[in-house]
DNA sequence: GTTAGCACTCAACATCGCCGAGTGCTAATC
DNA sequence: GATTAGCACTCGGCGATGTTGAGTGCTAAC
């Protein structure tokens, strides 16, 4: 392990080279940083740190520049030391912020990604939630006008879909009342593709007058369970990767922001981890993805009843601030947790 | 208005910087163009367009670069000669595509957004349905369970929104009816800033029992139609800018990009010129925003049951490609209104 | 073990000259 | 009178060259 000193001098050039993006000299942290020593010495430890693999020169005269093992082990010890003061105050201001203009789910998540961004500076992106398998809580069909049907279905986490069903012939309403008594009776508690052929076959013969009608209501039921269990995924600030020096090489940006823009790409990064703690990070080389070998990604989850549902993130150059990142995605993870648990208006997607 | 010549060697030089973005001379035209005139003579006409305003130099001896009037006189020129052939094969592939991902409105949009980028390699913007003061058609409240009800509200578009609704004591079926029955009454064919005073009362007299409920049950229908009227904006392929050389300029694009990121701004730029014809173009300065200068912007409308309800476009350099994305915009155009128009699965959003 | 001092390295920046694409003008030609 | 060939001139782009300064690594003294 790393003694006090170097370690001393590593969190100096990490600190130094966030806010500056410039390799640093032992000189510069002689004077700006006070550790009793003079920079001949400094000059020696990060002669070892870098034998170490936790600095590396750009060339053979310049400064050091922290490596991504650095980074882990800034983050490692840092990440234990952090879990004091979130900020109340900024936490509540967030909260009301995102309740304020967030009239359904999908909005809120939107939003957190926007804010998330705003915020930060850095490009943010925002998962759903991820609702697996979904089971019918109940269905009802509601006549529109003589043909036109509404579909209704809710699912066990108390998600709402809706479907309009055009109908070739007017069905009268105590007729829909008990198709939708059949159709609760048969998908109650399944999930659609637990659904059988048999007791298809059997609605069928009960209401042979309707039997188009009902053939062609079953896939759009089932479209909209689909639907429950789809994932949104929504990345914001973008643009503000240009902000950062270290991407001044159009090519890089570039790929990167493709890779971004890439929905299924990226959404198999976040949910990769998924195994994972609250905070998840992901620093540079880690990154399995080419594009990203020189980006980290935070990631924080938020629950619902207990259970992670989804995640926010935040992409940016290795050298991110990590530490305040870390802070406002938690107060974001709880704040989404919350409103999600606490939601009386509409749960629809 | 400019002779035959001119506008064969103006159109020539607008060809030519479309496809390669660099300043044109005379011989290169009088070389790759067939116009039967020495570079000499073409060098004269130049000089007579440059004077006209139609071209610019970039410095005392470089080639010539059209001006935005330029861009102006080639669309208006084109657009009318262009009613011919959109392809039938592409219109379908695209055409089934975007129905083939498309679950829901707000998928189709999205997907309209992100196939229109790829297609075209240009930044794609897309526009949700817009419903301007919606009036209520149906309204009908469901239990759940014992402490939640599911509101529902269809409006006249046949859109519908719902919201699940926590209650502090269990309402009879036969109560919740008659609640919905009254809300009904008041309700239908307003819209919900219509509904006065007056009649809150009333139903607070007859169902007393439940005033709590109702009272906090209206801000929840007031949101939902709220939501109803909101339009989403999609923009994707924003990295795709930095494709463009003209925009090798880092500022510049992060200023742009930064714009198109702003949904309010953009917003707002997207429903200026909502009073046009169904395609419509803005060309460089012709821009307001200052960002957007040296962009050019094409949208298309499409249509629900024959009336304008939302744009699709596209956003690059004033050197943009403006016959074949007009084309592709036309396609999707038509698509999207065939599509929304023969909806019968789910029209939600 | 720490520090001062010094030679050395190398990216960044500015300067200079050359090259070539392109213009504008003039005089010859159709 | 319109067109064209010819030529002097302009200017951005590019490579070569030199300078500067931040920074290192090593050695010798404390």
């Amino acid at each position: 392990m790393l003694d006090e000193r170097k370690m001393r001098v590593l969190y100096a050039i990490i600190d130094s080279y966030i806010s500056t993006a410039e390799p640093i000299g032992s000189r510069t942290i002689s004077k700006a940083y006070d550790l009793g020593v003079s920079s001949a010495t400094i000059r020696n430890e990060m002669s070892d740190l870098e034998e170490l693999g936790y600095l590396n020169k750009t060339h053979t005269s310049s400064g050091r520049v922290p490596s991504d093992k650095a980074y882990r082990l800034y983050v490692d010890s840092f990440i234990k030391l952090d879990k004091d003061s979130i900020n109340k105050k900024q936490k509540t201001e967030i909260k009301s912020a995102l309740e304020r203009e967030s009239k359904e789910l999908d909005q809120l998540i939107q939003n957190s990604a926007r804010l998330l961004s705003q915020i930060t500076s850095y490009t943010a992106l925002a998962l759903s939630p991820q609702i697996k398998e979904t089971r019918i809580k109940y269905v009802q069909l509601l006549p529109i006008d003589d043909y036109q049907v509404l579909l209704i279905l809710v699912n066990e986490n108390g998600l709402v879909k809706n479907a309009v069903f055009k109908t070739e012939q007017s069905i009268p309403e105590n007729q829909l009342m008990a198709i939708t008594n059949m159709l609760n009776e048969r998908l109650r508690n399944k999930s659609f593709n637990q659904l059988n052929n048999e007791s298809m076959k059997d609605m069928f013969n009960q209401f042979y007058r309707y039997k188009n009608e009902i053939e062609r209501l079953m896939p759009i039921i089932n479209k909209s369970v689909e639907s429950m269990e789809d994932i949104d995924l929504y990345a914001d600030g973008i643009g503000r990767l240009l902000n950062f020096p270290e991407y001044k090489d159009i090519d890089k940006v570039k790929s990167i922001m493709s890779f971004i823009e890439d929905k299924d790409q990226l959404l198999n990064i976040l949910l990769l981890d998924s195994i994972s703690r609250d905070i998840h990070i992901s620093i540079g080389q880690e990154n399995i993805y080419a594009p990203l070998k020189d980006c980290s990604i935070i990631t924080a989850t938020y629950k619902l009843e207990g259970e992670t549902v989804g995640k926010i993130g935040i992409i940016g150059p290795t050298r991110m601030d990590y530490l305040r990142l870390i802070k406002i995605l938690k107060i974001f993870s709880d704040n989404i947790s919350e409103i999600i648990n606490n939601y009386n208006g509409s749960v629809k997607r």
